[in-house]
DNA sequence: CGTGGCCTTGAAGAATCTCAAATAATGTGG
DNA sequence: CCACATTATTTGAGATTCTTCAAGGCCACG
């Protein structure tokens, strides 16, 4: 299990642009409609801060909730959990970073991480050196930058709360694929064909119900032609129905 | 009903420095425990940047959703609900700002607020024009200051998705009186002692539960003699008490 | 003193959770 | 490469919790 606060002697480190490394991977794969601004940003953040590539795999911890903070972690590839851990050893999944994310944000204030994060695939990530870029960058553009990368973070999760609020186990469920096709496509993938790297129960964590009734809802979906459901390969049939389930109900 | 767009007519502008105006009334309140490091910041944000002060009379409407963003608003006295309209007219409560907090943080990136703020009593705020501040601060003291209140505020939200995700009614009762606790006595009023200034309704939308279930949730506290409840007036009994209702369950 | 907003309480209904069991998929070790 | 252990998923049925619908009381305000 790999720890936050150490760079593992096996990852390379690699100087480089961080500008350059920014534009490849981290805010450029970021949801492009809300995100042009952060695209191409008026000021540039500093450059030659070492960065550090680190694979993560399959299963192994990223942070761990408590743990001191040091870097900033832009997810290169792959796909994680952030979860926390409530009493009694059960535990809640904040969300489902993928590549362009930035992981640790709401650590930042506190210096330790407020959620564990946990590779749900074989993944990459780039570390970044929170306080050597904080001090090295002479304009206040790498802090702009996290401003408005928060700001976003902030968005999505009022946004999330609006899904663990009042509705449906079907408008939840809809929620959820809906945000998850969003988030494909942003990528570069079919925002209609997709393959889930979380289980049953770290969805249901998620949207707030139990694995059970997640299955049943994706079964009853599936049953009605909504979606094709084949283990973790979905198919949307039509997102405009899906529209409608999330939204109508309440 | 107050727009976020212009500065009333009414409202008085008064130039003064801005880290006397932080110090006084916006960050000085903060959470004192998690906050200590940024009541005494090691940098100070840009001075003599023109400071509106601003009532906000009960039940008036502060910022709207969706409105141009260009003040983030320090709340000096009062409480406030932050909200999201669903559809359907439903609107959901996500939080409950007093003195102290800022308000319009999850704005800064779309230019757009993503909530309204309604004043839950009679309040006053401190009106801080953003890209005024943000263009004549020469160091990166002030957008290094906001990114820890927003990786603070991440992090208060994600702990509130911990609210609204599996718990029982009397879980999630459990933790919103906690939560105003806390919020009352790093304000300095009492811990177990205080007038809760939104409705039944508003305590459901925020925990994610109806306003019969929250009646029914606090009378049934206050039957086991774990709380006094008056109206609005609020007595803790026993804190522990109520903290073991919030972990045990789930 | 009437009106409207807010709160409480009851009873029936609906939805989700829990518990349980069967099946499928995956990985491990021999 | 196969048998076995483990994990993930589906489905059912009963239990529980919360919501819905409804009615009545309290309080502030005009």
């Amino acid at each position: 299990v790999l720890q936050g606060q150490q760079v593992p002697a096996v990852a390379r480190v690699i100087p480089f642009p961080l500008r350059e490394e920014a534009r490849r991977t981290a805010w450029k794969l970021r949801d492009p409609p809300v995100n042009a601004s952060v695209v191409e940003p008026a000021t540039s953040p500093a450059d030659d801060v070492a960065l550090t590539r680190r694979p993560v795999k399959l299963g192994a911890t990223l942070f761990h909730e408590g743990s001191r903070f040091h870097f900033l972690y832009a997810v290169r590839q792959g796909t994680f959990k952030s979860v926390l851990v409530l009493r009694a050893g059960r535990d809640q999944v904040t969300q489902f970073p993928m590549a362009g994310d930035l992981l640790g944000l709401d650590a930042i204030e506190r210096g330790r991480h407020a959620s564990s994060a946990v590779a749900l695939e074989d993944s990459e990530v780039c570390a970044i050196p929170f306080e050597a870029v904080q001090a090295q960058s002479p304009q206040p553009a790498w802090s702009a930058y996290l401003c408005r990368l928060m700001s976003q973070e902030l968005a999505r999760s009022t946004h999330h709360m609006l899904m663990l609020a009042k509705p449906s186990s079907e408008a939840r469920v809809a929620m959820f694929l809906l945000e998850l096709s969003s988030a494909m496509q942003a990528r570069g993938y079919s925002a209609t064909e997709f393959h889930m790297r979380m289980t049953r129960a770290e969805i249901g964590s998620y949207v707030g119900l139990t694995l059970e009734t997640v299955s049943r809802t994706l079964s009853a979906f599936q049953r009605r032609g909504w979606v094709g459901v084949e283990k973790r390969h979905i198919t949307i049939k039509s997102l405009r129905i899906l529209r409608d389930i999330r939204d109508e109900d309440n």
